[in-house]
DNA sequence: GATATATTTTGACACTGTAAAGATCCCTGC
DNA sequence: GCAGGGATCTTTACAGTGTCAAAATATATC
């Protein structure tokens, strides 16, 4: 089992996505590099080719892990708060922040389509996955807020999804701090806006 | 007011600002290059290290160009429609999508931190200069919501831009396509969302 | 018209991705 | 046990990149 050995390293292609997602943590998305991983790898420089033809597959693949992880990530938020339409909605946005600030450049990455070969399949799957999270979440809060119709439920799941991510970039490219001067990093609350409607037409119609 | 001179360029750095646009709309934020700009400005590989020293501050540079049209664009928007709250709010989120659908490498360059010099005095102030048009958009609409304190006022403004920048942004990642197949590119309508429940509200009372 | 300054070029270096060819190891079939 | 073959890694090479330093040239100033 050990796999310190001269030429054939054994499970270099493991070790080279732990690389690649170390120097992406510590330095940044513009820090990978084939070599650079390579270099941390302790193989040569060219050894990646063969389990990553280009830089770009490298890139998918750590993408792709995000994606898992990122919807790992929410399904334990799930699973941790309260069976209620609201209370599910609203760990959703909050574990999607909380990854997105975990995490920050394997987020940005997971959505930078050039950056990707968007058309990998382990890709598309991982992101798929992660958003039938989103769906599961949404379709609830949907029904709750009366929309009966596909197209109704899928606009909730829309705005439900723009919030969580629009807020997450933000942060993550630092211009809600700018432009408030360092706001708290909490999503606009969004599950309570909707809900409140829903509270307030219960409340009219029990008059 | 012939520049074709042979040393002296005498308006280089507009060409060369000239240049970087015309390669970012053809080929994407990733084919801009120093080297690549320099020769489509027919000047020596150096020559654009006296304009902008670094790659970055050219970048800069046509971020900040980026966020100048980007305030106007949503200027206009906002002069072409009706001067209600809702409908205001409305132009705004469709002159923000509508801006990065026409602009998408630009778009992404002004909110891409790691990629700009964020402290630069230009950069800065043409970033705020937009982003206050957003304000100006959102407080009537908080007002009408009953939304009185700073506090209140600054969420539903979050809540605006976080719809419009998250709808964007996944648009132009061909996120929101690949999951919907092909939706066509409406901006959630949480304008309609959020007046909806001050009618109902106005409704209620009236009754 | 001479000198100073602004602007551009030339040349160089270290770094990148990627391709091709060679070297080494592992493993299967005898 | 051992030949060969495929898998895996190294070496070498090339073109492209940003960036620096020095040289060249145009413009401005006195």
């Amino acid at each position: 089992m050990l796999a310190k050995r001269s030429y054939h390293h054994g499970t270099l292609r493991e070790a080279l996505i732990e690389a690649a997602l170390a120097i992406v943590e510590e330095h940044g998305l513009e820090a990978l590099t084939l070599r650079g991983v390579a270099a941390r790898a302790k193989v040569s420089h060219a050894a990646p080719a063969y389990h990553f033809a280009t830089l770009k597959a490298l890139r998918t693949a750590l993408a792709t892990i995000a994606f898992e992880r990122f919807g790992k990530a929410m399904a334990d938020a799930r699973e941790a708060c309260a069976n209620t339409a609201e209370a599910q909605l609203r760990a959703a946005g909050d574990g999607y922040l909380a990854f997105a600030c975990a995490n920050p450049a394997l987020f940005r990455l997971m959505f930078a389509e050039a950056l990707l070969d968007c058309n990998d399949p382990a890709y598309v799957a991982a992101a798929r996955a992660a958003f039938a999270q989103l769906v599961d979440i949404s379709t609830p809060a949907a029904e709750a807020l009366g929309r009966t119709t596909e197209a109704a439920r899928a606009e909730i799941i829309q705005l439900v999804w723009c919030v969580a991510h629009g807020y997450a970039h933000l942060v993550l490219e630092n211009q809600i701090a700018r432009i408030d001067g360092g706001a708290p990093p909490r999503t606009p609350d969004i599950a309570g806006l909707l809900f409140q409607a829903v509270r307030a037409a219960k409340a009219a119609s029990n008059r």
